[in-house]
DNA sequence: GCTTGACCCTGCCACCGTGGGAAGCACCAC
DNA sequence: GTGGTGCTTCCCACGGTGGCAGGGTCAAGC
């Protein structure tokens, strides 16, 4: 089966599986003309990461499941292991988004939205986070590592 | 003041501020021997835009919210807008990564998680999401555009 | 045979935001 | 003049994906 058919079948773009190749995720034969050719095995693979990709495992967890996957004599415990870090990680994302948009929701609710010029939104991001008011979000940001939104990575939040 | 007391006094890098500089976000003023310059304006600029990031504003959002900032007589209805906007995609992002993580939950319950080898995680990877079961995450993803988080973005999922 | 078009190949650049490091200049203290 | 520190620019990396360029390959049609 060629990249084009295997990426249909699996749901991912054929430059994600050159992608997924290069970095070793799977081995596809290789004929005389030097296609790819896939196995209904290497698109079950495609298809398992792209399931894993679905609930954003970072390529690197993509791999040791795969491992595991492959591993008939596997201990589930590993991969629950995997699964649950990265429940939590989603969740420690999660919380932190939801603190941000709570902060920036309460700004937005005491900002009139109107012709004048007074916001508090502005003012909010000119002083910055005043103790005991608003901006939780800063406090529930450094320890997350993996899934990384495009927000801020400062570590040196003080 | 030097890049490094700004650096400080903002809590930004000083390779983010140059950076931020290299973007057009702010412009500094340069010494004779080429250092820059950051007056006490420049600084409050650098702390506006780390509380900007702090609430994961892309530095598109930040650039605008500088532009209003530094407009006196703006209308409050714009930063609202932009505000409220960042606000529905950090919520759709926070959603989104729940999902993932309650089905992800959902399946480690049903895992052993012992020395056995089976495991309904991996039987799901390998199998994808049953209809009825599991696995919102997919659905809610397409349209998600800014705060681009590690997880797949995949437009194709049919 | 030859052309056309669909497919495949590799390789490079882009995004976003940040960190790391190299190589060279500026400054200050000794 | 020497050492250390700070500044400058420039390039590379990450993760994950898309896009495009410049080529090879194959099957079909004439």
């Amino acid at each position: 089966m060629n990249i084009g058919e295997a990426a249909e079948a699996s749901g991912l773009s054929a430059k994600m599986i050159r992608h997924y190749e290069a970095i070793d995720l799977l081995q596809p034969q290789r004929r005389g003309n030097n296609y790819r050719d896939f196995s209904a095995h290497d698109v079950a693979e495609l298809s398992f990461i792209r399931h894993a990709r679905d609930l954003a495992f970072p390529l690197e967890d993509v791999r040791r499941l795969l491992a595991l996957w492959r591993d008939r004599g596997r201990a589930s415990a590993e991969v629950r292991r995997i699964a649950l870090d990265h429940v939590a990680a989603l969740e420690e994302k999660a919380h932190s988004l939801q603190a941000m948009a709570g902060s920036l929701r309460h700004l937005a609710r005491h900002c009139q939205g109107d012709g004048r010029p007074d916001c508090p939104i502005l003012d909010q991001l000119e002083a910055g986070a005043e103790p005991g008011e608003t901006l939780v979000a800063a406090a529930t940001f450094p320890p997350l590592a993996r899934t990384p939104l495009s927000g801020p990575s400062k570590e040196s939040a003080g």
